[in-house]
DNA sequence: CTTGATACG
DNA sequence: CGTAGCAAG
């Protein structure tokens, strides 16, 4: 079972991204003939967040506000000054992934912070500093779990539901299928039970199910699909996985805004120099119950934001 | 047996060094009575090497410099330009212990070194990134060869002989024995082993045996040595195994010209912040077959060289 | 405290 | 490439 410690409790579980596949030479112009190989820096294909829309359709102004990060080492993030951007968005719910920390060794910086009272940490069981999901609140929720309730599932600290009056907030660092895909079985297994887990949820109350869910869904999700179909976070079975998860009635809140906006990522490996080319994929992800989709103003990503391999995310929603 | 690489060689093995023990707080005055605690910064008992005598007790001027590193990992201690006081200091033979570093993984600047033509590694056969040594020489050596020719010694990378037409030349990184002297049994072996091996040669030539022996031979030689008796280098085993040899026939170099002199060290603990405090050992020596006596004209101390954990040593000598 | 190898991404 | 753990010193 989870640790607990205090208001600051515990769970517990393991993560999946591929490499991008170098991209495909494709189409230079090769100016003034000889020189064969020549690298001319082609211009990164750029999404810029457009301003936030406060908003939802129905014309109501937001009044919640979720950010979720995948910070890829909480103590280095921490050093990286992770939270002076936490400090500047501001958000009423904060949710981290990969924090790679035991609760022993959680920075103090982040123990302290006075702005969230309410603070619940799933570490991974087995292997220290591997995996490990967080959720900082400003409200205290009605109730707090860790796992998904099936033994196997739950020793990687991956999934923590916060119960609050209007929703459940699922927190969730989906298993990375690994190199050579040796966790691709595990990882449908996982999608499965997650599925099953969130619909006996619904059934209650809508949902929210933020986090790094380890998956492109779609082409426009990330800049090489050709090259990537054998790769984690890309293959024809996670991505079924995820499009059955969204027909047991849930939505993809940035695409449902933003249905054909390219070049939008979450993620860039460091190798390559992926990010300065944009060279990403979209990993992170504000899913939601078509209950809550009148309720949803914005889904941003913010882009620019440095600390870690992954970008934050935030979402606004007028409850 | 020991990999080769044209005149680039190899041999194959290990290493030891305990923390220092926390000073004894010891006499500070008590100015002003009350607080108790205070942490009044000691200054440092400083070593100051003197300048290099240049010539031999009987006069004659030095035409042979030796230098002795153990650079705590090669590839850290290159990037750390620990090659720039090498070209300042051009000794006419570098040894380096301790370099931690696969023939495979040597880095292009050292590996170029014009100034060294004559170039020979020993690294550890098994363990990767473990122990090792490296002889660099202006002159050719007659002979380069690599161990003590004892299977259990040779695995590690650890000795390198050079013959050269008036000595033999051990460049030795002496087995650790280790937190809670799990190595000490070995390290005895090792030491009976060593001063056979080098009876054999000094009965053939005079020697010079050159690096980090991993003893502090007396009480003058560390900061603590009350409280470093069962730590590994300071052990009574290991202290009387260095006496056994000078016993053989040999002089430590350093103590022999500065008999008294205290608060010489060649390695300090990164922990602790030791160096700033000079909490050191002498673990690096220059040990001369008596019939080189009258040869030698210094051994300094470099104890400012940054790069590493050890301070770098030089040896001149009027062959 | 610091290096390097290893696991994982 | 980068974070974390580990072994070794």
């Amino acid at each position: 079972m989870p640790k607990r410690e205090k208001e600051v409790e515990v769970g517990g579980k393991g993560s999946l991204v591929e490499d991008d596949v170098a991209e495909p030479v494709g189409k230079k112009s090769k100016k003034g003939g000889g020189k064969a190989k020549e690298k001319e820096p082609e211009a990164p294909a750029i999404y810029e967040d457009p301003p936030e829309k406060l908003t939802s359709a129905s014309g109501r102004k937001y009044n919640l506000k979720i950010s979720s990060w995948n910070v890829d080492g909480l103590r280095a993030w921490v050093k990286k000054n992770g939270l002076d951007w936490v400090r500047q968005e501001d958000p009423d719910i904060l949710c981290l992934q990969e924090t790679k920390c035991a609760l022993k060794a959680l920075p103090a910086d982040i123990k302290d912070m006075p702005e969230y009272p309410h603070k619940y940490w799933a570490c991974s069981e087995e292997k220290e500093g591997y995996s490990g999901v967080a959720m900082l609140c400003k409200n205290k929720p009605i109730n707090v779990t860790y796992g998904i309730g099936i033994e196997e599932h739950d020793q990687e600290g991956r999934i923590i539901t916060a119960e609050f009056d209007m929703y459940y907030l699922v927190a969730a660092y989906v298993p990375n299928s690994g190199r050579g895909l040796i966790r691709l079985d595990y990882r449908q297994k996982w999608d499965v039970d997650l599925r099953a887990y969130l619909k006996a949820l619904d059934e209650k109350k809508p949902l929210i199910l933020c986090g790094d869910l380890n998956v492109a869904h779609q082409e426009i999700d990330l800049k090489n699909p050709k090259g990537n179909k054998k790769s984690a976070g890309f293959t024809p079975q996670e991505r079924e996985g995820f499009s059955t998860l969204l027909a047991d009635g849930y939505i993809d809140s940035f695409r449902h805004i933003y249905p054909d906006v390219p070049y939008a990522y979450t993620f860039w490996t460091y190798m390559m120099n992926s990010r300065a080319k944009n060279v990403g994929w979209r990993l992170d992800y504000f899913v939601l119950s078509k209950a809550l989709q009148d309720k949803l103003c914005d889904n941003k990503i913010r882009s620019k934001v440095i600390g870690s391999d992954h970008c934050p995310i935030t979402l606004y929603m007028a409850m």
